[in-house]
This record gives structure tokens, sequence and C-alpha cells, in this order.
DNA sequence: TATTAATCGAGACGGTACGTCATGTCTTTTA
DNA sequence: TAAAAGACATGACGTACCGTCTCGATTAATA
């Protein structure tokens, strides 16, 4: 007989409510008390889970945050794999600037972007397992709509992805606020008429 | 002419000495160390200066580097107050991404860019102190030239320097090189011809 | 005859393989980095063992090295049970003192001295399983020996033993070398001639 | 003017305040919980001290242990400097037996003797810092009552103390109680008759 | 010409967090 | 049912910095 509720708690295998746990414990202590107050004893005494199990599962806490991290913008701003109109390129980044400024979780990005500053191996994590997988689909994302005609850029893919995100990318961490009519104008320029 | 013993230590004053030790110790020790070793006490013990002589003129070591920063880039990057020829916008900017990219100094931008996601008041001291006085140099910079018709730029001025400036900082920040090409093409584009 | 697989190992019935190793790792972690790198964990890594395996058995690490207290100084000072004549009763406490000094073995008694001072449950487990059965059969033997006419203590019997006894672990503890000499000394002094 | 108080707190010399209270703290855990308990997190907590100023002043909890038990030993059993007399002489090792067995702050030697069993760093001190040199006054004590014609010891002069004192602290080590008449019979044998 | 006041190097202090280790309990899987 | 394996909450370890403080010496401006 198995009971309703299946014995939630810890075993030989790892444990997914401590997971879960230290993921939402380091979000909710970045947006309450900002990165300072975002310390692994911090972290530990809010999900009431031992140093240790952090230690165990994640080399740092940056690696914490690229969990959730990569979790939340795959769900918000996921880049479309959808046939490549113009509209759905500009609205991409648009989804994306709002991410960035307005959405909670964007600020995470903004995040490390700056720890990676300060912190080599949070560098290399940081570009390995989000930018670099996110840009090959976001050059995927142009070339297909430029095959389909629904844009020509006037500089090379990455360059194109550098002049679009940028600039957002700039404002927010510098405290500039909304850059909707920003990416549009930017978009209009740089994507070009078919 | 001073004492045999060259070391004329203390007084009634604030001693100039101390006050370069403790921005040149800055200075280098994020270079060698990253901004992790960039700690209070290291940088006492490398100027060979007590800790309470920097707490006393500095509020945080964020504002030792600010003083760097505003130093080497009022140096090495000024904003040119001569006639504002098409020549002169272009080349201030590229002068700014080599600035951003190659010189340790601009390093420290990065830096502070950075610290300014981790620290309230570090975004505000950059703020008021860097960057919104050079922003408004360089607006008037690029309205020296579209008066003088040496430009039409196709966006608002400060949307024109988000875009010329905010990707050479964003590939900076992500370890992507070089922006020279980048730089053109966009001033080309953002700038327009008269 | 076994199996052709040679690790008939775990099963219904207690591992005697898993006993034994515990307590020579034990033995061996003892003698080769001191108490303090007798932990449990390092037992059970070196006996090749689970942590459980020793919980289920050994109320505490104490109780494994009283078992090879215990083992070890039955087979090496054995209280001598034949007639006890002056020879036998000084021999035997010249062997104890041997044991105490310079067996790697009598190490283990001392260091249960110890932690007899630092742990009330493994003094109690000390003085149960080992001071108090030992001291017995040695008060037996002083008793068997007046009986006999081969020697008139000017003490009782638990004084004379704690006067012999006391002075050899004593010096052992304090990092004194041997008691040879001591130990003839006061046997002659205390245990009088008939 | 100079104030009766002169600054009790803090400053640039070590601070006599956060010394006691340290010692004092270390006492009073070692009395309440024991060993165990004595932890260096726990004295920093009960004395109300960083852990980093016990750890400036002292190498570790053992030389704080050593540095009560000094100063309580040379208070309430001095080796007695006046002329030796039969009583003086053992008059000291009832006093020494009565600390040992009753006072609490006699359970620092006993815990100490402990300690060195697990801890080579801490024979090490204990030895040089506490045993030795009261060993040297001990021995001195006893030659003064030889030369005065006091006593007559059967034994040479070290032999002689460890036969008075190792039975005291063998049975206050296991457990045994009162040693008084143990130590007045050892005398009266072992120190002989003029 | 003293006195006063500010600065300096030095470093002790109460704290917080670091990353590691051992504790004893628990579960899972295999025999 | 025992055993190996190992995750888990707990809590101490010893270290590094934090920002505040007190000290004694040094020097310039004031009385």
């Amino acid at each position: 007989m198995s009971a309703v509720n299946p014995r939630p708690r810890a075993g030989n295998r790892r444990d997914e409510a401590a997971r879960l746990a230290v993921l939402h414990a380091a979000d909710d202590l970045l947006v309450e008390h900002g990165f300072a107050g975002l310390t692994v004893e911090a972290i530990a005494r809010r999900a009431g889970v031992a140093k240790q199990t952090i230690y165990r599962w994640w080399p740092s806490k940056v690696e914490i945050l690229l969990d959730t991290l990569i979790a939340d913008s795959e769900k918000r701003v996921p880049v479309p794999t959808a046939p490549a109109t113009a509209d759905v390129v500009l609205g991409y980044f648009r989804d994306f600037a709002r991410f960035v400024v307005d959405d909670p979780a964007g600020r995470v990005l903004l995040t490390l972007v700056a720890q990676a500053q300060h912190d080599t191996s949070a560098a290399e994590s940081f570009r390995t397992r989000y930018l670099a997988p996110r840009r090959e689909r976001e050059r995927d994302l142009l070339a297909r709509a430029v095959d389909a005609g629904a844009i020509s850029p006037r500089l090379d893919l990455d360059a194109t992805l550098d002049a679009l995100i940028g600039p957002v990318v700039y404002r927010a961490l510098t405290g500039a606020g909304g850059s909707d009519d920003l990416v549009t104008a930017l978009g209009e320029d740089l994507l070009g008429k078919p």
C-alpha cells in the first residue's frame, strides 16, 4: 500500500525538494536584499538546508543563479523556433528588453553580467551555459528570417545581435529605463526592409 | 630640503603621498588580483597606509576606483570640445571603444558598471560622478555636430549615444573582443550623412 | 566452500569480516593518526564499511576501542590465576607497566583513560567493562598471595593496587618513560616480606 | 589630570577585559558542559568576544585552560617555599590531592592530562608550561626537607614524587574518590622517618 | 614659544561569511 | 535482515575582511 503522501524527505538520491528550496531561496534573497545579501549561509538558512548540501551540488552561488536564469528565461523569453517573420524577430527583441528591464528574473541576468566582471570562473560558466547557447539560437533565428526574405540586415549577424541587445542591456545596467522605443527604432534601422 | 630621513610622515594636513599610494595600490590590485583581491585591507597593506586613513577619506573602495577612473578617462578619452566634425565625433567613439576593450584603466569602468549592480550606493555615485557628467558632454558634442551640419542622427541624442556605446560595453562585458569595425558601421548608420 | 564470487557480502546475520575490519581500522588509525584521526568516517573509509554498519553495532567509537583493549590486554597481560607467589605478583605488575609504556595496544588504555575525562558515558563503559572486572581479579590475586603467605601488604588491597598502578599510569600519561625500576622498588616496599 | 578609571575599553594594546572574559567563559563552560561543550565558538559567544580575538592570543583552547590552571593552582596549591618540615611536605601533598579531587579548578588539571593523550602539541605545552616547572619546585621542596633532616625518602626524589602524586591522579581519573588516607599512608611509608 | 588640533601607521576589537569536516539519522538498492 | 552507498541537517573548525576604535608620534596653525 502506498500512501497518498509518498514520504517526500531524503534518501540515497538527490533530494528534489532541497534543490528547489535552494533555487527559490536564492531568487528571493536576490530580490529582497540584493546580491550583497545573497550569501551561501543566508540561502541555506532560508531554504532550511545545510550549507554542505549547497556545496555538494553547486560549485558556487553563481551556478545557482545560472540555474534559475536558464529556467526562467527559457520560460519567459524563449528564442522563437516558429517561422521567422519580421514581426516574430522584432517581437523577440522587444520581449527580451522587457525581460531585462521589468522582470525580476531579468535582474538575475544583469547580476550575472556583473558578477562575471569580478570572477573569471563565473564569466566562463555564464558564457558557456547561458550566453553562447542562446546566441546560437538567436543567430539561427536571424538566419532563417534572412532566408525567408523577411529581413535584410546591414551588418553581419553577430554584430546585428550586439547592436540590438547591447543598448538595452547597457541602459538597464546604468539604471536608465524603458527601451521599447529604442528597440523598435533600432530594429527598423538594423534589420532593414526585405 | 628635508631631513636625512626621507619619511616626513604625518602632520596636520592631508598627506598627498598617502592619497596617491592608495589610488595606485587599488589600481594595481585590480589588475593583478581582480576585484575579489581588492579589499580595503589589501589596499592598506600594499599602500603602506593605515586602514583608518582610507576610511577617513573614502566612504568605500568604489569611490577610490571612481577617483582613478575619472582621472584616467579624462586623460585618455576626453570628450572633444574642439569644433565637432564627423571625424571628431566618430573618432571619439572609436577611442572610447579602445579604452574599454584594451586599456587596463578601461577595465575599471567595467568593474564599476558591475559593482553598481550589486550595490545601490555604488550605482548612485557612479551615475552622479561619472556617467551623468560625461553624458552631458557627449550630448553636447553631438548637438554641436548637428548644428554644424556635420551629422544628422536618425534617433534622438540619448538614444544615439546608447546605441553607439551600449554594444561596445556589452561586448566588453561578455568577453567578446574588438569593436572597432562595429563602431564604424554603427556610426555610419546612426549618425547619417548631412 | 564459497561461491565463485569470493565476496559473500551481506546477508541475514552479522558480518564477522566487517566486525574485524572495523576493529583493525580503528587500531591502525589510532596508531597512525592519533585520536584526532580516529573518526567514524575514517574508520568506515578504511574498513571499507558503511557508517551505518558501525553505528548499528557500536554506540560510539569508544566502544570499538574498548573491544580491542579488552581482547588485547587479555592476550598480553592476563591477570595470573596460577598459584600466587611473590614473583608471580610482582611479575604481573612489571608486565602491566611494560604494556602501558611500550605496547601500542597499551596506548589504547591511555586513550580511554583520557577520553573518560571528556565523556561521561565513555567513563561509565570504561569502568564497567574494563577497569572493574580487572580490578576484581587483581584484588583476588593479591588476596590469594596473602593467604599463601607470599606477601603481606602494608595497605588495604585497593590502596595497594592504586599505589602500584597509579605511578606507572601517571608516568605514561605525562610522557615520562620506563617504570621498571619504579615498580620493583614500590613492590618491595608495599607488598612487604611475609 | 588622570582619572581614577583610566578608560578601560580597547585600543591599540591588548584588552584585559576580553582576556579575562575568555578565561572565565572557558572555565564556566568546562564546569557546565564538560570538555565536549568547550568549543572556541562557545567560548567566544559566552565571553562576548570575537573568535578572532581568541585565535589572536591563544594558539588553541588548551592554552586557555593552561592559563587558568596555572593561575588557579598557583593560588590554591602553591608549592611551599617556607622551611620544609615533615608536616609542610605532607600537607602539600594532601592539599594537592584535595585540589585534584574536590576543586573544580583541579578538574582542569585532569582535563589537560587527558587532552595531552589526544594531541601532541597539547602534551608539549602542558609539560613545558605546567608539569616541568612545578616538578622542579616539588623536587626542591623534598631536597630541602632532606637537607633539614625532616624526611629520608627510600626512593630517589622523582620516583618519590610520582609514587605520591600518581595514585592520587589515577584515582581521580578513574572516578575513584577521596585520597586523603591514601596520601597519609603513602607519605608515612615513602618519606620515612629521619 | 608653547599649545592645540588634525593626520598618520599600527593594530585590537566585535562581527559575518567563507568553504571544509565530522556527527548521527535516514533511504535506497543489492544480496 | 544486513550491508554498502551516500544524501541530509547540524554545527564547529580556523581564516579573511569588515568598519570602528584607541594609541602614541608627528606636524602645522594658533595663542
